[in-house]
DNA sequence: ATAAAATTGTTGCACTTGCAACATTTTACA
DNA sequence: TGTAAAATGTTGCAAGTGCAACAATTTTAT
C-alpha cells in the first residue's frame, strides 16, 4: 500500500476526490491506457489491477520501467506520458483515478487540511520513486552480472536480516538487472556453489 | 537555468525565502555537504557552483547519479540523503539554499500566489528528474555499447536536427552509459568508419 | 610559455555474457 | 484433473567488452 492516502480518512478521501473532480476509468486486460488519458496534465492513481510502464527505443527494444500496483501513481507531471514511445499496459481488469493537475494546484482547495496532507504524500512518493530509480541506475552501472546481483541483494535485504525476498520472479529479475536470463541463472549457480548465497524459492540468503 | 523560479519575480523570490526561513550555506571545493545538512527534512537549491551526487555500493564502486548545477534541487524529500552511501561533493566554491520541508508545507503560506507557483515548479522539476532517470535506465538496459550509444544519441538530438551536443566530455559519457571508456572509444571509431555518425568535438551528427 | 594534469586514442588478450536451442519443472486454467 | 503455458535450468559457442598499459593530444594552471 502506497503512502498517498496516509493520514487521510476514507471520508476525507472521498471529499478530496469531489474537490478535485476526479474521473474514474476502467480498462480490460492488456490495454494501453495512454490514448484515453493523453493530452491532459494529470496525476493517475491505480485503484484496482496493475499497469506495466514500458519504454520502447527507436529500434524496437522495450524496457520495463516500473510495475504500478494499487495506489501507485503515474502521470504527465510525474513520468513522461508525452513521450510516444511510452506505454501503460493494463495487467488484468484495471481501474484508475485521474486527477487534473491544474485543479490540484488551485488555491481555493488549500483551506482543507487533508489537501495539504495529500500534497505532502505526493512529494514523499515522488521522492521514493527517485530513490528507487537511483538505486536501479547504481545497479545497472555494474559491469558484470555477478556484481549486479550482489549489489541488488545487498541493497534489498529485509531489515536487519541477511534475507532478500524477491518481489518478482527470476525472469523479471533478469529484466530488472538488464541481463540475459540464462546467463543470470548460470551466475546464480556459481554463487550458490561458492556458498556466497543460498536460494529457497524467492528467498535469497546472503552468506558473504 | 531550471524552472524552479519560473513565474516568480526576484522580489517574490526573496519574500518566499523569508517566508520559508531559508538558510544559506557556502562550501569550499570538494566538500561533502551531507554532514552539514543531515537529519533535516529539507529541499536544497544550488545557488552557485556545482555538486556531484554519487552513490557508492557495498564493495566500493561509485556511481555518478547526477551533476547538480545552478538552481538544481536536491534533498531528503527529493533524493536519498538518509542513505549513508550517498555523497554530495562540491565542485568549486558552492552556495546552497536550504528550505525546511515542513515549513514549505505549512498551511499559512498558502495565500501567497508565488508560493503556489513554487510548489507547481517543484512538481515539474521532479517530473523531469524522473523522466531523465527513466531515460537513463532505458539506455542502461541495452546489452551492447553500440546500442547504448545509438539510443543515447537518438534520444538526445537537438530539436528538429540530427545533431547531439554532449553536455559532458567522453570520459563522463562512458560513465553515464556504464561502459569502459576505451571500449567506448573503439566502438565510436567503428560507428564513424561505418558512417553511422560523425563527430566534431562535442557535436555528434547522426547519419543513420 | 611551459610544465603538469586531464582527456582522448589504441590494441592485445582473457573472460564474461548474449544467444540459441533445448530439457525440465512449475503454474495457470478450463 | 489434465493440458497448455510460463518459468526455470543447462550448455556450446561466438562475439563483445573490460582491463591494462601505453601514446598522443588537449586543457589547465602558474
Amino acid at each position: 500500500m502506497s503512502a498517498l492516502f496516509n493520514g487521510i480518512s476514507e471520508k476525507e478521501k472521498n471529499k478530496l476526490f469531489t474537490l478535485l473532480h476526479t474521473h474514474v476509468y476502467t480498462f480490460e486486460d492488456n490495454i494501453n491506457i495512454i490514448p484515453t488519458i493523453r493530452n491532459t496534465n494529470i496525476i493517475g492513481i491505480v485503484d484496482e489491477g496493475s499497469i506495466e510502464f514500458t519504454k520502447t527505443n527507436y529500434y524496437g527494444d522495450t524496457t520495463l520501467i516500473e510495475v504500478l500496483e494499487k495506489d501507485d501513481i503515474f502521470g504527465t507531471s510525474i513520468s513522461s506520458l508525452y513521450n510516444n514511445e511510452v506505454e501503460l499496459i493494463t495487467k488484468g481488469k484495471t481501474t484508475v483515478i485521474i486527477i487534473d493537475f491544474k485543479r490540484l494546484m488551485k488555491e481555493e482547495n488549500i483551506s482543507k487540511s487533508y489537501y495539504n496532507i495529500f500534497i505532502q504524500n505526493l512529494f514523499t512518493i515522488l521522492n521514493e520513486k527517485i530513490k528507487d530509480k537511483n538505486d536501479r541506475i547504481s545497479i545497472l552501472t555494474n559491469k558484470t552480472i555477478r556484481n549486479r546481483l550482489l549489489e541488488y541483494f545487498n541493497s534489498n535485504r529485509a531489515a536487519g536480516t541477511n534475507n532478500v525476498y524477491l518481489p518478482f520472479n527470476f525472469t523479471n529479475l533478469a529484466a530488472y538487472l538488464g541481463v540475459d536470463r540464462s546467463a543470470m541463472t548460470r551466475e546464480l549457480k556459481y554463487l550458490k556453489e561458492e556458498r556466497l548465497i543460498e536460494i529457497k524459492g524467492k528467498r535469497i540468503t546472503i552468506l558473504y
